[in-house]
RNA sequence: GGGCCUAUAGCUCAGCAGGUUAGAGCGCACCCCUGAUAAGGGUGAGGUCGGUGGUUCGACUCCACCUAGGCCCA
């Protein structure tokens, strides 16, 4: 009977109400909304929303169509994502189309290994067939991956460097850069396989140990002036000492390389004079002789300026360079420098104007111009070189050594180095790189700001970009050459020409095409009349392709701008798609292709490493997608300040579960307490509402703003931590909290009540669109059970408008706040002393003097529903006066009495609730049985109860 | 080896034109509630601000060096 009658009651409560579930099941729910978005045209209808707005173009930055997408893709991505849906809240047109990178070697390498055997009866347009396939297929798996972590694009016509008209505009470009005169064909090294005939990428070389001829050669002095400096070696024959395992390469030697800091010694023995590094002293010519004296001289590097060696068995001069890369860890401290076999070799070569000189042919034999061996194999030279070092005397030692030594990953040989044609984008002309540091100072915006001094000074020392590669799965280089006399038609004209056919057929015309059928009808060579022309063979650098992107995708869509507003990717991005870009729009345009440049750092493991397939700390996002799922993802994106390396572990995964519960459970208790309420007919005008709804109301506009504002600087951290902290601390521990009473207990259409469901409705309505840029599923689905008018999707809105901010309330409550705490704390006290359970058993006696005891009595009621108490009272502490109830001459002690320290002069004495508790509100109130129908009721109650029948 | 960057509680972040006991949320411990319930509330314990020197009356905050880590080069 008493079970029924409580049962009764309960009924009579407003309490929360809605279908919006507790448990997320975002692996589950996550799909539906995508599907819903699908289903309903999400996209389109966001660019109809769009239409004719001022525009803010985020330009995406191609991934290459190779793999599944890694977590360092969804950082990428989501970033992008977050900052696009912003700015469509924002109320700017931000279209966004995505990208991939197609061509390159990764593909055409995984490709060639996949047709195994069959590689070498394999034609070029058979393996260009075979890797568009490749392409494509990932660009289909990448695609439904970015989709389904809630990236919003055009992902229907996205734009591929592989598709015909992106070909054509990559073969157009290379020729402005013709036009422009900054193209021109040169030599460098490349890694070379004289078996295979053929250049060979980095990652085409596998290091294996290799056991070579290790030689100490002797260079002449020439030069007088040493010993006129120092004359200890007046008379003497002096040897510059240096080292090499690969003898072959000294029939290409034209310089010494020095380096200038180094201490050098000149020792005497056997009555020669040899110059090396002071550090090897012993360990070499110890070997050799007994040293005859002391070192007779010592240098530093810089001291050899300007001398000239002769080579060992030619009759040719051997300059003195300097270079840093010069290392005391093996040789002689000096270093043979032969500019067309060695990377370094060529920067010293390029630096002092020297030849880049590799009289090697493809199948690795010394050309005819090489005295001695000519036509000899490199690897059979070495032999006959060292017997002729021996023969002109100029050999000191010889011995076998093992080392690490790069192979061709086909045909495993070892490699060599060997400079060839090669095609370069000169930074010099046309003031390329000049103009390049120009945009970077003055007309870029880096965020952060350290990325114009990275990429400054990456662009202020590198080389000429060296644009062609020797490879199949690319953009040829559009150039011809004449048969009979060997003229480089080099022509952006023709180059237009030949884009036309790309357009059509594809680059893949480069390879099925004959050069006439190419060239413009009637084309004949200039120098020698003939009309016989074969077509270059390489192709371009897949940095050149995507470099290139603002071309064929900005510039060619009027519904995007050029410049960008902004590139985003990762600080690598320096070297790589930021640099490529920028020096293609600038060597062509004259402009940089963005306005603003966003870098975030790498994903690394719980301790900042790394991650890596040997450490096994991989994070993979199907698997957090699977378990967590992407709304998780998308949390942890924004919860980390990208500007430095983020870390990813199953702990902060864990954490930002929790939280995300926090937020969600906060939109379903809001939910649950506006479903009745009607915000065209139940709304209260803001000057009508009760003073703690203004508050939230305020505190809500407090969190609106630094948001928004946080959105606008990219620092969504921010957003997150400012997003959370609003739902926990100012709602869910304060506001929500207090407000049970009224929502429950309060007759469904009385003042306070509605007064408090249209705070909490603003509260909603505010709080899905600001998180809608981030939880883009979470503040969709909430979005739909808001009532009252509105869009159909909150991805259809504009963020909210800074209102209700009223700093009056504000300087207030911060009063207020301080004073519940100390509350809380009595209560905590008296709690633990068993002597209260829930704080509405309490009844407060509050002492204080002065000001301060004003203030409370004040706001006694405010505090009273802040702090959930049942009753409340103030007294005055103050000594010497009597004859006032509420002036007290000594303060309370003993149980239950808390004194605060941070408030000092505060005291609180925690009773008993006077009265009895009301069966319904649960509150403790003298006026319960009052009423002899509701004999378990309290006056409040009962007239609820009363408004709810009538 | 060079360029750029990072280092504040277990986790994610604040903070400081240098100035009283370095903050927040989460997590954790303990407690309350059972009318947000695989929820909600409260109290509390956690930091030699990476290390060492220096500038200063005073440094987490400025400078130098070092250590660890990251990206890009060599």
């Amino acid at each position: 009977m008493a079970e029924e009658k409580k049962l009764d009651y309960k009924n009579t409560l407003n309490l929360p109400r809605t279908d919006f579930p507790m448990k997320a099941n975002l692996g589950q729910k996550e799909p539906e909304i995508l599907k819903l978005w699908d289903q309903s045209k999400l996209y389109e209808k966001i660019r109809e929303f769009s239409k004719d707005k001022e525009k803010f173009i985020l330009h995406d930055g191609p991934p290459y169509a190779n793999g599944h997408i890694h977590i360092g893709h969804c950082l990428n991505k989501i970033l992008k994502d977050v900052i696009v849906k912003s700015k469509t809240m924002f109320g700017y047109d931000s279209y966004y189309i995505p990208g991939w990178d197609c061509h390159g070697l990764p593909i055409e390498y995984q490709v060639t290994k996949e047709l195994g055997l069959k590689k070498e009866t394999t034609s070029k347009t058979e393996i260009r067939k075979l890797c568009r396939k490749y392409a494509e297929k990932f660009v289909g798996i990448q695609r439904e991956e970015f989709k389904r972590i809630g990236v919003f694009g055009d992902w229907e016509h996205p734009y591929l460097t592989m598709s015909f008209d992106y070909e054509a505009t990559i073969a157009r470009e290379l020729g402005n850069f013709m036009r422009v005169g900054n193209l021109y064909r040169g030599k460098k090294p490349v890694y070379w396989c004289y078996f295979c005939q053929t250049a060979l990428a980095e990652a085409e070389v596998e290091y294996e140990d290799k056991t070579s001829p290790s030689v100490y050669v002797k260079f002449p002095l020439i030069s007088k002036e040493l010993s006129e400096n120092f004359f200890s070696l007046t008379g003497k024959k002096v040897f510059a000492l240096i080292w090499t395992t690969t003898p072959w390469t000294l029939p290409a030697n034209l310089a010494l390389a020095f380096h200038p800091d180094y201490t050098y010694v000149a020792a005497e023995i056997n009555g020669e004079v040899y110059i090396l590094a002071e550090v090897f002293l012993e360990s070499i010519l110890g070997k050799v002789g007994a040293i005859h004296e002391l070192p007779l001289q010592k240098f530093q590097g810089r001291d050899f300026e300007g001398l000239k060696f002769k080579h060992p068995f030619y009759e040719r001069e051997s300059i003195v360079t300097f270079g840093d890369f010069v290392t005391l860890d093996t040789g002689t401290g000096i270093v043979h420098i032969a500019p067309g076999h060695g990377q370094e070799d060529y920067e010293i070569g390029t630096k002092y104007n020297l030849d880049i000189y590799a009289p090697v042919d493809a199948r690795g034999r010394f050309t005819k111009e090489v005295e001695f061996f000519n036509g000899m194999f490199v690897y059979d030279a070495n032999r006959e070189i060292i017997e002729k070092l021996k023969e002109k005397g100029n050999l000191l030692r010889e011995e076998k050594f093992v080392h690490s030594y790069p192979h061709c990953w086909r045909c495993k040989n070892p490699i060599i180095f060997r400079a060839t044609p090669q095609w370069f984008i000169s930074m010099q002309t046309n003031g390329l790189r000049a103009k390049a540091l120009d945009h970077i100072q003055h007309t870029v915006k880096w965020i952060p700001e350290w990325g114009r001094e990275r990429i400054y000074n990456m662009i202020e020392n590198r080389p000429d970009w060296c644009v062609s590669r020797q490879r199949a799965w690319g953009v040829p280089i559009v150039v011809f050459f004449c048969d009979s006399c060997d003229y480089m038609l080099m022509d952006p004209e023709i180059v237009n020409h030949v884009a036309l056919i790309f357009e059509k057929h594809g680059a893949d015309a480069w390879f099925t095409h004959e050069a006439e059928q190419l060239l413009p009808p009637g084309t004949k060579c200039p120098e020698c009349g003939s009309t016989n022309f074969k077509k270059e063979t390489d192709i371009l650098d897949v940095w050149f392709d995507s470099g290139v992107s603002f071309a064929s995708v900005l510039e060619r869509n009027s519904e995007l701008s050029f410049p960008a507003d902004m590139y985003l990717e990762g600080s690598d991005q320096h070297r790589g798609w930021f640099h490529s870009s920028l020096l293609v729009s600038v060597g062509t345009r004259g402009i940089a292709p963005y306005k603003s440049v966003l870098t975030h750092g790498f994903v690394v493991d719980k301790e900042g490493e790394k991650m890596s397939k040997s450490k096994g700390n991989v994070t993979v996002p199907a698997e957090i997608i699977k378990k967590y799922g992407a709304e998780i993802l998308r949390l942890w994106v924004v919860a980390e300040d990208y500007r430095s390396d983020i870390r990813i572990s199953t702990e902060i995964l864990e954490r930002l579960t929790e939280s995300y519960r926090k937020i969600r459970n906060t939109f379903r208790y809001l939910l649950g307490n506006v479903h009745d309420f009607n915000p065209s007919k139940d709304r209260i005008p803001y000057e009508n509402l009760e003073e703690i709804d203004r508050w939230i109301l305020h505190r809500l506009g407090v969190s609106c703003d630094k948001i928004l504002k946080s959105y606008e600087n990219y620092e969504f951290h921010i957003v997150y931590h400012e997003l959370q902290r609003f739902c926990i601390v100012d709602l869910s521990s304060i506001y929500l909290d207090v407000q049970k009473d009224v929502l429950y207990t309060f007759s469904p259409n009385s003042r306070k009540r509605r007064s408090a469901q249209t705070a909490m409705y603003f509260v909603l309505y505010s709080l899905a669109r600001l998180s809608a840029p981030v939880l883009s599923f979470t503040g969709d689905e909430a979005w739909r059970y808001i009532p009252g008018e509105k869009t159909e999707s909150v991805h259809l809105t504009t963020f909210p408008e800074i209102e209700f901010i009223d700093n009056g309330l504000e300087e207030k409550w911060n009063r207020i706040i301080p004073l519940r705490d100390e509350i809380l704390k009595a209560l905590e006290k008296a709690r633990k002393d068993k002597f209260i359970g829930s704080s509405l058993e309490a009844g407060l006696e509050i002492y204080a003097e002065g000001e301060l005891r004003n203030f409370i009595a004040e706001n006694l009621e405010l505090l009273k529903l802040l702090t959930i108490v049942s009753h409340i009272a103030v007294f005055l502490s103050q000594f010497g006066r009597n004859g006032n109830k509420d002036i007290v001459n000594e303060l309370p002690k003993g149980d239950n009495t808390f004194e605060s320290t941070d408030i000092p002069g505060l005291v609180i004495k925690v009773q008993k609730a006077p009265g009895e508790k009301c069966e319904r509100c649960w509150t403790y109130r003298t006026t319960v049985g009052d009423n002899p129908d509701y004999p378990t009721l309290c006056d409040r109650c009962v007239v609820h109860l009363m408004e709810m029948k009538a």
